[in-house]
DNA sequence: GAATACATACTCGGATACTCGATGTCCGAGTTTAATAGG
DNA sequence: CCTATTAAACTCGGACATCGAGTATCCGAGTATGTATTC
């Protein structure tokens, strides 16, 4: 029951682009170096932040990643998501009569902590630690 | 980011002993049958659980397992707790300055989560199935 | 000077390898209860 | 009866076996930019 390193990965490669926060495109190769990660490592967690939207990739010289949408936009939970999956963190496959009541009671769990990471942007990250 | 088979099987059993509430303990072979378990295996889950204090086992002929403390005191954090540990479920070993503002978020949006599964009891659960 | 060719700096994505924890199984050992046998 | 022995029903815990996800690397392919070359 852990988050795995992916998404650390991809919180700070993403923190890393809301403080630049410049039209131009940031190469792998300087994400990776500020985090000690491989590029083809990193660059594997990146494709999965630009399928879901919130990261674009630039081909070629001069390329990188660089933010889609506006940088307020961007939660805890978005990343997470993009990362980790959206499925349930319990599931109980067990044949009870109608829905299992242990697991309505873990969703509710899951639910409260999810609410906290949706509020959450990363944006306000960048401007504690900027000061 | 999911929670392990064993928490599932561990919740469950406990609700089971809840429900039983006898001073007589249950074979792990009846609980293992109710939720199709091997029995060496559930009998390691319930070993984890017995030295979280939660249950004790009973060896020997009409031997078996039952709780410990009252009823009314077991939580949903506490089965966790025992099964998966208490370690945290984010960790940045990343070399920051001082402390990982990412990590700290996470920490706080977990503990939503804690808070909520330390306020969820067992019996509660049992209440609402015998009706 | 414009067009072409080439080199360079990137990302993309498939294939592969490694590691580790979760999930189980097997089995010998210890423990309690019940049954049985001997006096 | 009472006691000792044996059988049966349990849990305990270590040693394996298996499997899949997470982690990571390698490399060929594609793409955009910059530079040199040619006419």
């Amino acid at each position: 029951m852990k988050f795995s390193k992916a998404t650390n990965y991809a919180l700070h490669t993403t923190l890393a682009l809301v403080s630049a926060s410049s039209v131009k495109p940031i190469g792998v190769q300087q994400l990776a170096k500020s985090q000690d990660v491989s590029t083809t490592y990193l660059s594997k967690i990146l494709t999965k932040l630009a399928k879901a939207g919130i990261i674009e990739s630039a081909s070629g010289a001069q390329g990188g990643y660089r933010l889609t949408r506006n940088k307020d936009e961007i939660t805890f939970l978005d990343i997470i998501h993009a990362i980790e999956g959206t499925s349930s963190m319990f599931e109980c496959d067990f044949v009870h009569g109608d829905e299992c009541l242990i697991q309505a009671e873990m969703k509710n769990a899951e639910q409260k902590m999810l609410q906290y990471l949706k509020e959450t942007k990363i944006v306000d990250i960048a401007h504690k630690q900027s000061t």
